[in-house]
Formats: C-alpha cells, structure tokens, sequence
DNA sequence: AACAGATCTGGAAGCCCTTCCATTGTGGCG
DNA sequence: CGCCACAATGGAAGGGCTTCCAGATCTGTT
C-alpha cells in the first residue's frame, strides 16, 4: 500500500502503464478531470499508490503555463533586515494563505544588487505566478515589475511615489489618529509626535493621523521630531521635544523603538511616566511589553497583513478582480498612559 | 539594447532564429558551454539582450534534472513560530548563502498536517534540489525525508534521537559550560540551573554543558528545574529553585526568556541581580537587552548557522563530501552577573 | 596539396507533463 | 431497431530547454 521506490523517479507514463491505461487518462485522473470511467479512475488510483508517484511540478508547470508558486519578495538595503520580528509575522501569514491556495512559496531577498537582479531574473522567467512585494522606498528597481511585466505585483505597504494596482495595507492614518484622541480623552492636551523618516509612506500616514486628531480636537499641531525608527533615534527626539515643549503632558512616536527610546529619555530628564507624560507607540512588538512602563501601543494586524496580500495575490491570479485593502489597527492599553 | 518585448515570453527559439544560429548554439552560449566560435556566441549575446531573454528555469530544470532551488523548511506544531527572531535570522543567512550559489529558496511552514504533506509532497516531486530542515521533535514525521530519499536533507541542530549524516548546530555544551564557568569564575559556588524540554536536544545539550561546568569545578550540580522556554515558565522554575535552594547565587537559565522569567522572580522575592544572585541566560535575542538588569547571555551566530546550513546542502548536492558542523558561541557580558 | 585531428554546428531525441482531437463505445429515444 | 448525443479513450502535439551525435569546417602537418 505505501510507497515502494522512494528513490528512482516515478513518472506518469509508468503509473499508465501499469494501471493499463494511456498517460492522457492517468494524467485525468491526477487532475480530477472528467471523462474517466470509475473502473480506470480507481485502478489509475491504485496504481499511483503502488509507486508512489507524485506527479513532477516542473513538467506540470511547463505544459500549463502555471508555475504553482508565488514569490514573497523583501526589498531593504540592508541584509539585516529579516532580524525585524515583522517579516517573521509577515511570513508567516503568507505562508498560511498560500497553502490554502496550495501554491509553493518562494521567498527572495533583494537586499544586493545581485539579489535584485535575481529576483528580476526570477519574475521574468516565468517562474512564479506572482509577486508579493514589500518595497519601502519609492525608487525601488523592483517596482517597476509591476509596470512593466505582465505579473501580478502585490504590494505590502503602499509605496510613497504612487498607488499600485494592488495592495494591503495597515491603516496607519487611523491607528495613530486612534492613539492621540486616546490620549486626548485622558486629558492630555499639550501631546507632540516623534516621527519616522519622511521618504516611508508608514511614517508620513502615521503623523498625518496625529495632525488630523489634534486638529479635530482644535488643538494645533506641534512641529514634530524626526527618528529613523531606532530606539536611540526615539531618545534623541524625546530630548529635543522637552526642550522645544517643556510643557508637553502626551507623546505619540510611530513606532514602539522609538517610544521606547522615549520612555528612556523621559526617566533621564526626571518625568515620570504616565503621571508626567503619558506615551503611546505603534505596532505592538515583543518590545511594548518589555518597557517600563509596558507601552500603550497601536497593534498592527501583520500577520493577517500576510494573509492578505496573499489572498489578493491569489485572486488575481485567477482573474479576480481586487483594489486595494487596508487592514484596521486597534489600540492595547498598557501603562505607559 | 533593453529589453523590449516583456511581455510575451521570449524562448530560446527566437534568439537562435534572430541570432542566425541553432538552439543547440544558442544555448551553449547561455550555459557558457565551449564549442561555439567567438562570432557566433557575440551574435546570441547580441539577440539575448535585444529580445530581453530569460531562460525558462522550468523547462531547464526539466532537462537537466537539477530543480535549481532548495528548501527551506520549518517544522513546528506551532504555526506561531515564526515569529520568534530566530527564523528571521535563520533565514537571512540561508538567503545569502544560497544566493552566493545562484539557487532559489523555497519556504516551507510545516505547521499543520496539510503543510508537512505539502512538505513532503515538494521534497518527492524533484521540485527542489535539496532540502534544509529544522525539526525540533523527535518523531517529526520530515524526518523520514532525510532517510528514504535520495535527496539531500541537512538539518539545523542535531535531531534529539539519531545524528542525521549532515547537520549544522550551535555549541549548546560549550555554550551552557562557559556560562557556568562564568559564574563560577565570579565566586559563585551554589549555581543552579532552568533547563528547556527535556525532549529536545538544545535543552539536553545545554543541562550537558551545566553539568560539566560544576562537575570539573568539583561541585555538585543541583537537581534542575524544567520550563517550556517561556518567560512565565522561567519565574515559575525559579520560585521553585529559590523554595529548593534558598542559598543560591547563581543561576544558569537554558534560553534568554526564561532568564527574564527568573529575573522577575527574584526581584518578586526581594533579591537582587547580580548582587545577591547572578542570572546568566543563552541565545543573546533582543530580549536580553531589554531585561533590568540587562541579561548576560550566550550568543549563537544564528545567521551563521542558516548559512552554513545553506554552504552545507551546496556542497553535498554538488557532490563535495561534508560532515556535521558545531559553531562556536560567546559569552556577552552585560550586567546581571 | 592532402590528410589527421581538432573544433564547430545543427538535427533530433529526450525531460515529464497537459490537452486537443479523432476515434470508439454506450445509452436513450423516436 | 436505428440514430444521435455524449462519455470515454488513447495518440500525438506541444511546452522550453539540454545534450548526444553525426556531419561540416577548419587547423596545422608533411
């Protein structure tokens, strides 16, 4: 009953073969396809089990134009880049999604010229289905993919320059707007933001939902302090809002490290936290609960994220038509405010 | 001299015809194989670029039996898995390497039955040209790969119950050891240890390195307490030591979050680290950062782990003959000792 | 100038599938 | 009882590439 020569390759012809069948019906009936007797269907079935053949996807993909795999492809400059927890949820909810779809998963990582030029090589040949594509800067080389080529290009995030034809994304406007009206409804009234660097579109819907909730509240805006996203970043910038604003009683940074930093700088300069200043993040990281205080912060669906961008992949790919999504956020109150 | 047509896909078939030479010469020339004179193979290279050819990796793998990607596969019952760092970076030296050797990386996420048939399903169609596996249970069903097939399978970390023919693993021995001979070079005497899942190999290797530590010291190593790799189940194993042995003063802890564990523990019981007991965790993840104290840990060179998993399996499918591979560790010395 | 030996060259046979199409077999219905 | 519609079947033509092999071309000798 169980496979029986796990080591020369089996191939149809030879299924066919000795379930007395031609290859064409075989082939039917590996497909599920119609047209075959139930007296052939079964014996086909036996026969497979017999071998224990599995039918060779490259053959497959060859005589179907379909390759049964989608690329998930992460463009940053730096190598580094995977150590981020994010691409780990990421990963994993597009792995979850493409198994539903039952297609192979094929994971690039454009951090060199080489590796770009692979990826291009790979989307070009043919050897994908599709494209999942996290691309931060707006000049990203891979973009382009999704002009030029005739694949269907997913974007994660959309990118800063202009509006792909398919994307998901997390509602970073709303997510921070969420967290400053939460600050305002505790009463804090002088907040300021710490910002990520302007040339992410993340960071620019992030401090966009500040202004809107500050404005809403007829409250103006305070010019805001600029961070690369990193922890000593988000120290810095604290720094320099407590001078420019001794008075400040609320911070929204637009993203867990550099609240953390904040908190950091906070203790330094003897302001205690939430009584002083109460702080909020964003994106709900191991980080957030290893604070002290642990971190409000806006939780961001990433894995679901994934999920998405997986899904709309695999619609599209079937001819489904799709626009864009964008995934809500919500806020977990921790202590920090 | 750019591509022009990207959209219908090019075969080798129109190169030859615009190049005015044969498939067989045009396709020497795209493999770099002798046998074409210098006119000729400028003459492809000529067509190549004017047409924007991509050699098709289905039908090439097809006729060469060589699938021109590996597998990268991550075994867990928990589908949550990837978001601990470890796979980040696992995954990011896996991807240098195999793009040093201009392979694809196809990953899989064996976290349901669907998954590791699918698994499975890959590594018998011959889509991949070898696979790397990180199983943490004894009994994982992909382990059966390593054995029947005739496919190369290295695996990351030593399998608990057999020595798989090729695996690359962290130093878990000389790591815990260190650790230990760390704290015994600080004057600690009455050293206890939290250990991991019995069931696996990491946990067993690193009691090993615990045990050889106090055992060459001429000390007596304790009776463990065991967690699930936890932070809760790190603080729970320590009120247990601290019940067991009230003496204690150092404390030896198989993984950075139930070191944190600990760390919470004994603050809870009112001593402090490192004065009164010093904490010494293993894996050097974010985490160890962030605790208060900042945790003393081992460092593994996970990225050098995932590549050198990757150089392995490249070696062995090439056809060069390898063994297993330990990497060293090193002590971080930060301030809870 | 002629010939061995090497270097090129292109035809054709695969690699393993899917799918179109022509052929044969079957049942229902007038 | 004969005819039509439709299900079932297998042959053959691909899909895009590599590679073997036989024949053509060229090199350098004597």
């Amino acid at each position: 009953m169980a496979e029986e020569l796990p080591h020369r390759h089996v191939t149809l012809d030879e299924v066919a073969a000795l379930a007395g069948v031609s290859r064409s019906v075989a082939s039917r009936v590996i497909n599920n396809a119609p047209h075959v007797s139930r007296a052939k269907r079964e014996s086909v079935e036996k026969a497979i089990r017999k071998l224990g053949y599995v039918p060779d996807p490259k053959a497959r993909a060859l005589a179907t134009r379909q390759a049964g795999a989608a690329a998930l492809v992460i463009s940053r400059d730096d190598p580094e880049v995977l150590t981020d927890p994010f691409f780990g949820q990421l990963i994993a909810g597009v792995a979850g999604a493409l198994e539903e779809a039952d297609l192979h998963m094929m994971l690039c990582v454009a951090a060199t010229p080489r590796g770009r030029e692979r990826v291009e090589q790979l989307v070009r040949s043919r050897a994908v289905d599709g494209v999942m594509l996290t691309a931060s800067h707006e000049d990203d080389p891979l973009a382009r993919i999704a002009k030029e080529g005739p694949l269907p290009v997913v974007f994660g995030g959309r990118p800063v320059d202009f509006e792909p034809r398919w994307y998901v994304d997390i509602d970073n406007v709303g997510g921070a707007r969420e967290a400053t009206e939460h600050l305002l409804a505790r009463g804090r009234t002088r907040v300021v933001t710490i910002c990520g660097p302007q040339d992410t579109e993340v960071a620019r819907s992030r401090y966009r939902g500040y202004r809107e909730a500050m404005t809403l509240a007829g409250l103006t805006p305070r010019p805001p302090e600029t961070g690369d996203f990193s922890e000593a970043a988000g120290a810095t910038a604290m720094t320099r809002l407590l001078e420019a604003h001794p008075d400040l009683d609320g911070v929204v940074a637009a993203n867990d490290n550099m609240a953390a930093g904040a908190l950091r700088a906070l203790r330094g300069a003897g302001r205690s936290v939430p009584a002083d200043v109460a702080v909020v993040g964003f994106d709900d990281l191991a980080v957030a609960q290893l604070t002290d205080p642990a971190l409000t912060t806006v939780h961001q669906p990433i894995r679901d994220l994934g999920r998405e961008m997986a899904r709309m992949l695999v619609g599209v790919v079937a001819g489904r038509t799709a626009g864009p999504l964008i995934l809500p956020t919500h806020l977990v109150k921790r202590s920090s405010t």
